[in-house]
DNA sequence: GGGGTTAGGAAAGGGGCTGAAGAAAGTCCC
DNA sequence: GGGACTTTCTTCAGCCCCTTTCCTAACCCC
């Protein structure tokens, strides 16, 4: 059973305050608790706190009606840094934020087809993480934390890889083989949970205590947030959405089942839809992923009827993969997210609203609204990002008073 | 954003405790601690609340290892009574519960076809109502509350049935009604919620944080355990995974929409499959859902090829729908209710565990098992005066000490 | 330079949980 | 029978959390 304790109260409040200061920079303490539900006292020690822990300055001040003018608080953006490191199937790439979680520097790496070790991962992964760091010119001791996103499943306070399938990992110690390397404070999770996280604090589900973000990426996934944190399952691999059944002996997928959501509506899948529907066509790039949902892209833009009728064959089998969470979980939003929703854009989302409205219940429905993720950039790295704010805010104790008021409270060591 | 409370934290120990203790009564407080991983000064103040509610009693000692007895509490199973109310599509069964949930009383009323009107319901449940009051013989004051499960999308702050597929009703102040003619503290929900809850205090999802249970009746629907509570979604209409697109463009549903989910494994969905594969069998009761499943559960005891083969089919339907749910919300735990689960028993449970095996992924699955439900009658009327319980234990207010210690506290007024 | 007004800090209060101390109620042994 | 020991259970102080209330700070206007 969960254990809960007032700690934990404090936790969230701490998140939603930084959550919503980060949201509107800058902003009053009045409209803090106005936007959060706090009582004003709350919000003035949460906010103390996290000036004391320079993570935020004020920055001057605001007229009020009248009377003594309102102290504006903003984000340090020079208080710390944060490093979020998407590591795929191809490529490891990492970006450096300040506390605004604005870029400051990124990196990548190319890791080519026979690069599958462990110990070749944790190399590109360092590399990159030093890259960023060089670029940035931030001394080390103003990084917060390093958070990682690897495929598959994770667990992630062992810091484990159960389970990649793209490599074929099996309970390699990646926090172990890391931490060798990187002096930083390290998180570790999967892409799902990171772009769920990143839309919780960042993007559409910002105030939603339930929300489903649909990944559609090469695999497809779904981050769940559930009572307004994420649901992580009792093995931390919630999520797994991409191999629902959604066409009974339906295509072949890599997981060994037929008919999964992900071999029609990940990007091989609607390359397969493509070819399907035009062998020969123009608009498919054999063996690029990106290129093809590109050409795809353009071609609903330019109003080609063969990439009109490929986006919205996908938005059917979207539309009823989405209707199926939508009934289970009744969630307030839904958001669509990664690369291949970011590259299909606003006339997928409008053919899967159409289509889960023809799927879904209608209470379930009415609840629920269907948008494409505001977030720019990668949202894998911000996520990543913010599970090393996440246990940067989680990890602050109680000061004294003294500590408080006077001197200056060092940065977490690392 | 959902606010919680350090109130949110005692209600759910309140829950705990009590749980354990009618899981286990008696006990001594020790155990309690123990189990709850509580402190002994917490569970002794929660205990002692109970005690002051007449929901204990102390019931002697118990040798310790040489030192003072351990004293023993036990549920007061006089200290009231619950009343558990499943209004289904063709009769409302009430059952009358004292503290320990067991029965003291039942009744059923029949309704016609034709009865669909809210008065006509109401007034079944009334009549339902009186006759288990009367029969126990209980003063109406030890009614401690009436929950109440009525099929479809429930609001359960205002106490309107939004949507009632059986009988087309929408939006009806089922709560307003009912009061009308019943004095007791009410409380509506739906079916699953009913049965999951039941699973969460008496069945197989005790002491487990993530848990489905899967509801095979005449409809079919998923209560989602997460985080130690039944998730409801933003509009309470959560767990809806009859309407699940099991087969796309498959068996027409009453919903509008094709392969559902329900159509394959509820009770008229099994009556297909077998009009499919033995259109004259023996087997089959045409019109008579109940007869068809017992004429089934006793073919497949007796090693009827026939009976068999369709519960090998259902069980396949049903294993590719639930290994979307184990790898969506991998919980700790499935648990199978309702008649038809029941009737077909551990051969269904068996065929769907093999299923399961076959679709799911291998981390998901490895954390959970899937088992009968070893609730014994009608989960729905335990779940609904489960309702009725959590209810009363929610409403505990602070007592003064002079109220503990001293004169009786008056049970809730109806 | 006073009133009026608004912001924000400090203190008190209430709810919760825990750990330690002490009272209560046994056993054991002389 | 009476101490010594053990174990249980209650009570109390302590700490965390949030909120309400009171009071000072800061600014505007006259």
């Amino acid at each position: 059973m969960v254990k809960r304790t007032s700690r934990d109260i404090r936790t969230a409040n701490r998140y939603e305050v930084l959550r919503q200061i980060i949201a509107e920079s800058p902003t009053s303490r009045q409209e803090l608790a106005a936007a959060t539900g706090l009582s004003l006292a709350t919000v003035a020690t949460l906010v103390g706190e996290l000036l004391d822990l320079r993570m935020l300055t004020e920055v001057g001040f605001e007229d009020s009606a009248g009377g003594r003018p309102r102290g504006l608080v903003a984000v340090n953006a020079a208080g710390g840094a944060l490093i979020g490191v998407d590591i795929a199937e191809t490529y490891v790439r990492a970006e450096l934020f300040d506390l605004g979680l604005n870029v400051l520097a990124r990196a990548a790496e190319h890791m080519r087809p026979g690069e599958s070790r462990p110990e070749q991962v944790v190399g590109h992964v360092t590399t990159a993480v030093g890259s960023v760091v060089a670029q940035a010119g931030i001394e080390g001791a103003r990084v917060l934390g390093v958070g990682v996103s690897v495929p598959g499943q994770v667990d992630r306070v062992t810091g484990v890889a159960e389970y990649a399938p793209n490599w074929d990992w099996h309970d390699v110690p990646l926090l172990d083989l890391l931490t060798e390397h990187i002096a930083y404070p390290l998180h570790l999770d999967n892409p799902l949970r990171a772009c769920a996280v990143a839309e919780l604090w960042f993007g559409a589900a910002r105030g939603h205590a339930n929300a489903v973000v649909v990944n559609l990426g090469t695999g497809v996934g779904a981050g769940l947030v559930i009572g307004g944190g994420v649901h992580r399952g009792v093995s931390n691999s919630a999520g797994e959405w991409g191999h629902t059944t959604l066409v009974l002996d339906g295509r072949l997928c890599h997981c060994g089942n037929h008919g999964c959501v992900e071999t029609y509506v990940g990007a091989p899948g609607i390359m397969l839809n493509l070819r399907e529907l035009d062998p020969g066509g123009a608009l498919l790039h054999p063996e690029d992923q990106t290129a093809t949902v590109d050409a795809l892209a353009r071609g609903v833009a330019a109003g080609d009827p063969v990439a009109v009728k490929v986006v919205r064959d996908t938005a059917r089998y979207l539309g009823a993969g989405i209707s199926d969470l939508v009934n289970l979980l009744n969630p307030e939003i839904v958001v669509l997210s990664s690369w291949v929703a970011a590259t299909l854009g606003e006339p997928l989302v409008a053919e899967v609203r159409e289509a889960v409205a023809r799927h879904a219940l209608k209470r379930p429905l009415a609840a629920t609204e269907i948008v494409l993720s505001p977030i720019p950039g990668d949202p894998v790295c911000l996520g990543a990002a913010t599970f090393a704010l996440e246990g940067a805010l989680s990890s602050v104790t109680q000061r004294s008073s003294a500590a408080r008021r006077g001197a200056p409270v060092p940065l977490k060591p690392v």
